[in-house]
DNA sequence: GTGAATGCAAACTATTTGCATGATC
DNA sequence: GATCATGCAAATAGTTTGCATTCAC
């Protein structure tokens, strides 16, 4: 899945230059994860850790499907299954590292749950753009006040043409 | 799959009458809809019409799954099949007769195309909430500022935590 | 009578589950 | 050594496809 990121026009990150950092730390950040994990009872197994390593890999900027994340952990671990890579996912989640997103039909796509952003996938040639959630604000605050009605972060993607294929 | 209609606060529409109106409708409409397929060199058979009657029950306010279609069009021709039913429903939301909506996980729904609304779907209790798209107007004119991205209209239903279950 | 549509079965994609084995705490 | 996690296989849900037959035009 090809993923474009796309700033704020006020900001004035790097994204390169977080991706560098986000590498560094991403050792660090796999223990991390696995203290966690073992702090609810769970257990530091190869697979886990391999699973991690292919989320956080590119700094876990990255949307991968269950699909992806098989092929990625079986280069480190041959024998790894579908199904623990599945469980595996849900427990994760459950813990709150990751979310899973909806991008239009298809798998689900993972990734780190730290980052604020939203999802908007072209319909026509299926590339993702991210975007801040703080576009979402004035949306998710009228949809409160109006309907009770908490919009939730990031779940599913928002589907339409890009500019590209508009002005095709 | 239960839904309620919300209507704009300013909104005076009976939704009750409208029913009865679409549901005296629902016999010319289906003929109408078979000339649309036979005008494009489709063919009129008995279950596209079944399909159709199902579909329009209700005066087409329901979000019936391929599954739900199937069983409503069985009790009328016990025999169609269910590749039947995709495919004519594909083939009518090409014709643009029909949309379908992804509802969270799980199965699409389907509806006819006629109504200008979004889903809000609670993630706790799966009710749908409909929401007139006029809410969407703000965010849409801010995506295609900023993104040039054109939302399409009501394809992806956005999921949340309604006011029942917030409160709880 | 020709081609579109159907019914049936089988394939397919994405995901989940059951269960014996194995590894971690 | 208790039990959590894994691997493997089979099951599941939703949808699509191949193909011979049927039916609308």
């Amino acid at each position: 899945v090809t993923t474009i990121e796309m700033k704020a026009p006020t900001e004035t990150v790097d994204p390169t230059a977080a991706r560098v950092a986000d590498h560094q730390r991403s050792d660090g950040r796999i223990d991390a994860v696995l203290a966690v994990v073992r702090a609810r009872g769970g257990r530091m197994t190869a697979p886990r850790r391999a699973i991690l390593e292919v989320l956080l890999a590119g700094g876990g900027h990255e949307h991968l499907t269950a699909e992806d994340l098989v092929a990625g952990v079986r280069r480190l671990l041959p024998r790894v299954a579908e199904s623990t890579v599945y469980r595996t996912l849900t427990a994760l989640e459950d813990l709150g590292v990751i979310n899973h997103v909806h991008l239009g039909h298809g798998p689900s796509t993972y990734h780190l749950t730290s980052r604020t952003h939203r999802h908007l996938v072209c319909e026509h040639c299926d590339q993702v753009v991210e975007i801040p959630a703080a576009e979402f604000a004035g949306l998710a605050s009228s949809l409160s006040n109006t309907y009770g009605f908490a919009l939730s972060d990031e779940h599913f993607a928002l589907v339409g043409t890009c500019g590209a294929c508009r002005v095709r």
